[in-house]
DNA sequence: CCCGGTCAAGGCCTT
DNA sequence: AAGGCCTTGACCGGG
């Protein structure tokens, strides 16, 4: 137990302010296969890629020039990168230099890097097929991490899979897999509740067995969820975190609208999130919040623009503050 | 230049 | 069994 937390605050992959500066730019297979020129469509994806690298360090100058240190990367770094008819493709000799200035200004920095890959990625599949294309491209975020030369440990963060209309049976699915999933990519994982399947409490049961950080979405639980009263758990949660490198880390967002609930709105509701960090105020000496919002960075200014003329709010930078309590 | 249709990957719901 | 939808940014081609 601590005195007060230091919160601070994230976003998601690219910048609604720097333009220009996409780290998804991407080639379809599609459009890959009508090019004669394999040799030549090859090195275009790896243009690409280099590319995507480079805007990412851009965008990491610009959270540096505001004191954001905690920044979830683009999962479409390099296009095709794990299609089955690239098998074979060295993509990691192309970006190697690129991947490791962006991890050396990260570390200068003190930045917390992470990974959200696609919803496709989905380790508890019954199917061995979807099971091995998603170890695939998680042991590509491997790579990627490794060679950012920033430690793997709780790198990405995934969500539980599919229910298959049986959700007690997929849980126990989601474990057996488990023990098929290689070190270095059980190492890198977080699991989060979704706002469909699984909930916080599915979420703390496994990572409480398999030793996974459960990453809380506070706008998910709103969406779906057993016991309402998250409160009661959240030392679950925390506790969850305690062999971690890395502070407890938690996902916001606002709802679009009540019809269109689950999805995520332009910017972060201040009252709603005050009110969640009221809560949780104490709990860790340190929290970081990645906020989930459609005006991605531009989300976040406003959010601290917002609390900035609140009395119970200590600023410590652009991008971080206490609460008082 | 703008706009609508399309795009590797799974799961789920409807028909 | 098959097709549409979810969700999302990028890109392509047509107007």
């Amino acid at each position: 137990m601590t005195n007060w937390t230091r919160f601070r605050l994230g976003y998601v992959a690219m910048s609604v302010n720097v333009k220009n500066c996409s780290p998804s730019q991407t080639m379809t297979y599609k459009r890959f296969q009508q090019l004669d020129d394999k040799e030549a469509a090859v090195s275009r994806l790896e243009r690409i890629a280099r590319s995507n690298l480079h805007n990412c360090l851009r965008l990491l100058k610009h959270n540096n020039a505001h004191d954001i240190k905690f920044f979830r990367l683009s999962s479409r770094l390099v296009p095709l990168a794990t299609h089955e008819a690239l098998n074979g493709w060295n993509y990691m000799q192309a970006i190697r230099n690129d991947l490791r200035a962006l991890g050396d200004f990260a570390r200068k920095h003190t930045m917390r890097l992470d990974f959200h890959p696609d919803h496709f990625v989905v380790l508890n599949s019954p199917k061995e097929s979807v099971f091995n294309g998603s170890v695939k491209n998680l042991l590509h975020h491997v790579q990627l991490v490794d060679g950012m030369g920033i430690d793997l440990t709780h790198r990405s963060v995934l969500h539980v899979g599919g229910t298959y209309k049986n959700k007690p049976k997929a849980i126990e699915q989601f474990i057996s897999n488990w023990s098929y999933v290689p070190d270095d990519v059980q190492r890198m994982l977080m699991i989060e509740n979704d706002d469909k399947s699984f909930n916080l409490q599915d979420c703390l049961y496994l990572g409480e067995k398999l030793g996974i950080p459960v990453v809380f979405d506070y706008h998910h639980h709103l969406a779906n969820h057993e016991d309402p009263d998250w409160t009661s758990h959240w030392n679950r949660v925390v506790n969850s975190w305690r062999n971690s490198p890395h502070p407890l880390k938690m996902h916001i967002s606002s709802p679009k609208n009540e019809q269109a609930f689950r999805s995520h709105a332009d910017l972060v509701d201040s009252d709603m999130f005050m009110r969640f960090l009221k809560e949780v105020n104490g709990s860790v000496a340190e929290m970081d919040c990645m906020i989930e919002a459609k005006q991605k960075d531009g989300a976040l200014f406003q959010l601290m623009q917002d609390l900035k003329g609140r009395d119970d709010i200590e600023m410590v930078d652009e991008a971080s503050f206490y609460v008082k309590t």
